[in-house]
DNA sequence: CGAGCGATTGAAAAGACTCAACCACCGTGG
DNA sequence: CCACGGTGGTTGAGTCTTTTCAATCGCTCG
């Protein structure tokens, strides 16, 4: 169960600022920071923005996981990025002034910090090292997202999802991976069935142990050898 | 045939330049600008950058189309995006310091200018406009990739030839389409063979013309019906 | 005029999806 | 404590889309 008395979260202490957009502030940054950021329990499936609403700020994850998607046409959702602590989401959207393309909703109860986009915005104008690193983790993005076009256009299914539990195992931290069925399907961009008929050979070939909704990686040598290059 | 005497070429008179990036620069800048720049003539299928070398400033595109692809395991080409005159492309990986993780080709005899990194890193420091700018357009091409890749992950393939016809239609300036079956194969993500035959049933529907490999749109209505929402 | 590459067609096979049914787990209320 | 209902997970069968491979066609350029 998760500390929900955020009171104790703070900027200055929180563990996933290290490593992410944040981790370059000074003290005198940090303590403005913290100041001017608030703090939320979410539940699981809990959405912290929705398509088509206008964005009022960042979300930086303190604990939890949240999924990134968006929907077709007939209403399936499509995974685009699951955030891990440490990363922030929801400023994409903001730059450009349009209303979100795609949706943020909560995988598991979550600790989520939130910044105004004023707030947010003179950081970034009064920090070049934010700024640019803003700018890097956009570019970045940009190329994760060309190799996932790619991928989708390329690859089928069971290379796909081998890729998928790939980039899973670093989302959870090399602990079980823990998600729903239906979520793993979206992320992949197959259709439940599919997954799970390609879990249980995954199963049968030794490289997965499952319990229930969780799976256990055990080989993964071998899902990179499936995933490809 | 094409002006080769890039000469002329400047860029207070670019046309492209009014609503690139680079729309909102005052006369000192595009003084500046002109003076640090090269243009350079670029030969259908010449390469403006490989996957996997390392950048060394930005293109401009002042005449002709580049296309932007990634190669997959197999070495079949997915085309990410095709640039057109006004934008710049090569600049993405420039700011996350890292090899391309993309190729861009010119896909017609083409006027390509160029602006060394070093360069066009100061002019974004000193332009907080460009700067915005910049990091809006790596948004705002974020979520334009999220919507392409639901659509790969949800879409039939003769619903992504629609989608992508509609972004060519624009991409050719509404004139004839004029790709490589094979190109436009690796633009929607299928076989040429598949998007052969999806053609031919395109033209019995009345929805195109075809001449040789230029392809004329008559009903773009009945396109957007295709392509969904 | 011939070579060669891009475009096209046909036939067969593979991959993935849909639909329908069934199972299993979990929490609820009696 | 147990029956119940519901949601999420699993399986099977059949179908459809898309790919693959092989062969042919037809420009275009030297």
């Amino acid at each position: 169960m998760l500390d929900k008395s955020h009171k104790f979260v703070t900027c200055q202490t929180c563990v996933g600022r290290q490593n992410s957009l944040l981790g370059h502030l000074c003290s005198d940054e940090l303590e403005h920071l913290n100041s001017h950021r608030g703090c939320n329990y979410y539940k699981k499936h809990q959405a912290l923005f929705l398509e088509g609403s206008f964005p009022r700020g960042v979300f930086c994850i303190n604990q939890g996981l949240v999924k990134i998607f968006k929907r077709g046409d007939e209403g399936k959702e499509q995974i685009i990025h699951i955030a891990k602590p440490g990363e922030m989401v929801g400023f994409r959207a903001m730059f450009t002034e349009e209303p979100y393309k795609v949706g943020a909703e909560a995988l598991e109860e979550s600790n989520i910090c939130f910044i105004s986009k004023d707030d947010f915005l003179n950081m970034m104008d009064s920090n070049p090292v934010l700024r640019n690193g803003i700018i890097k983790e956009l570019s970045k993005e940009l190329a994760d997202r060309a190799d996932f076009i790619t991928n989708m256009a390329q690859k089928s299914v069971r290379e796909r999802l081998a890729f998928t539990m790939l980039i899973l195992m670093d989302v959870f931290d090399n602990q079980p991976i823990n998600l729903s069925r239906e979520d793993l399907a979206n992320f992949v961009g197959t259709a439940t069935e599919t997954l799970i008929r390609l879990l249980k050979d995954f199963k049968e070939e030794g490289i997965i142990e499952v319990q229930t909704r969780k799976i256990f990686v055990i080989d993964k040598q071998r899902l990179h050898q499936i995933a490809g290059k």
